[in-house]
DNA sequence: CTGAAAGCGCTTACAG
DNA sequence: CTGAAAGCGCTTACAG
């Protein structure tokens, strides 16, 4: 017992397929045809438990109602909830998904971009980790829709929905102030082109109170903990008494090396870009710069499905949503 | 410049689309085609950035080189990790993946089963919320290519992963035990029908010094923070002096609720099934029984393909891998 | 109000 | 060694 085909329900009613097809996507009245035969080829269509495929479907018109996604790490909790909220977004519109993940490999987004187009996807959503705005126009075949999040390129003629990450950071900056730390210093994470974490970092330089204050550590992305630990060593004898952690990550490894440690940076006041359910737990609690993830799925999902109706009539926007101060 | 198609190289080199279509697949030398031709219908393909219509293809061949994954909440870290666990085999087995959440409701995974099925994957990996295997029974067309995860049913002729759950538990309890607890609780979480919860309870039951010691509380998914509350506060008048939680999200809310509170239950031992890397970061740590990941994403995935392969030839395989007792 | 036909881009017997 | 043709299942002008 094979799956029917619009042929079955149209031989088995002695009508045509095209007169099948019309019905079954709601055409019916629109072409006039008999309110009788289009129930009756309802009828049958539910009988034969008829799924219509998507692949001729997708051939004959050119769209498939599939976005693919592609983030750096679906496991890393900021992108799996972002992951969430697409998926909820775009399963309401009737959209399915393809996630991917590059793990930060260049080469690899490079191939998943092109696997993806080559799969006939409708429109790609990206939270890229080129360098260069120049690697995504190479592949990308002319106009081919696709909406940035997180992280975007300058001057790119693309839509893309990211938070104000500059005054993020600065609202971190002058919470520890508030909390009466003399010195900030600044957890930062390479690759620095990122553009999310290079404006945290300019937010971070730009609302110290004296410049020259500024004490920027850069740790590998693909040493998160060694990193972490090395720099509070040289720290140690430092004059510092607050942390502003660029990313969730940072803050993981620098909270699992404090617990490590002991307690020993008690009077050391922490704040971290992305908010995670344990700074609630930990002690002491941490606060955050909470991004809206559900807004930039949402926002992303619909950006995308408004350039498909669009095509090049208006311009690509640039969505920028407001981070909120989580105080702990 | 829209895309080229076979036919733009056929006709670009004076020779059929059936002949490029041969080369492309790589069945030139099989099927005795000149090896200059075949260079010939190489370089034009390149040059004319060829990529093969996925649609035309899977709608001509049956398959579709991708995966259906369905999962409760892919926001949940356990279920992100074995995402990405998928991800990597599959990808690296020229798989895609189309991801999808049901967040327990049996309604949007009985819809996204036909969903998916319509779209033409080639087989379907099921973290399911049914409480019965009739229901999938009821949506899959015959025999076709299913993967459990993490949660099975019993005596069902399907292939599937999971761990050893009761065992686990018993690891669990005995840990308690080890570390002079005298009477541990057990935090369950509804529903209780699925397999993995059920066999982690009797774990706990079975491996009771006295089985009439034995607390279960039932805290309900959808209300994890408050069940965790009011269990605490029911408890608190008892004699209990360890607790196993039975899934991280239980662990979780544990812990936040404890951190709420002060530590008030310092002398209470915790360990949870999974293992999360918060555990190794609050104080005191919490001991774990974790699961391998990696290896049940690699292992569904492996057993989909050998049933690609297979068809009915081979009775569907009950995978169960063993856990590891983390300690701290 | 309905049908016959073309065609989306591919692969695969079949024929020579 | 290579080509012509059929057909996967659908949708959409076109015709009546």
């Amino acid at each position: 017992m094979k799956k029917a085909s619009l042929k079955d329900i149209a031989e088995s009613l002695g009508v045509s397929k095209a007169l099948v097809s019309l019905v079954l996507n709601g055409k019916g009245d629109e072409r006039g045809i008999n309110k009788q035969t289009q129930e009756k080829v309802r009828v049958r269509a539910k009988e034969l438990n008829y799924i219509p495929n998507q692949y001729a479907r997708g051939l004959r018109i050119g769209r498939t109602n599939t976005i693919g996604v592609i983030v750096p790490d679906i496991s890393n909790v900021f992108y799996g909830k972002l992951c969430k909220a697409i998926e909820q977004e775009a399963y309401s519109k009737g959209y399915n998904l393809i996630i991917s993940n590059t793990y930060e490999d260049v080469q690899k987004e490079k191939k998943l971009i092109s696997d993806l187009i080559n799969r006939n996807i409708d429109g790609l959503i990206l939270a890229s980790s080129f360098d260069s705005k120049n690697e995504i126009d190479g592949l990308r075949e002319d106009k081919f829709p696709i909406v940035l999040v997180d992280r975007v390129f300058d001057d790119f003629n693309v839509d893309s929905v990211s938070v104000s990450n500059t005054a993020g950071a600065e609202k971190a900056v002058e919470f520890l102030y508030a909390r009466g730390v003399k010195r900030p210093v600044c957890f930062s994470i390479s690759p620095v082109y990122i553009s999310s974490i290079s404006e945290r970092i300019q937010g971070y330089i730009g609302s110290l109170k004296n410049p020259n204050d500024a004490k920027l550590v850069q740790i590998p992305h693909d040493n998160i903990a060694g990193g972490v630990a090395s720099a509070l060593a040289e720290l140690k004898n430092e004059d510092y008494d607050g942390i502003f952690c660029v990313n969730n990550n940072i803050a993981k490894a620098l909270l699992r090396e404090l617990s490590n440690q002991g307690d020993q940076l008690k009077d050391v006041q922490i704040i971290s870009f992305d908010d995670l359910e344990i700074f609630d737990i930990v002690h002491p609690k941490i606060s955050a710069i909470a991004q809206p993830i559900d807004e930039i799925g949402k926002s992303a999902v619909n950006l995308l499905l408004n350039r498909f109706e669009a095509g090049d009539k208006h311009k690509p926007e640039g969505l920028v949503l407001d981070t909120v101060l989580v105080e702990r």
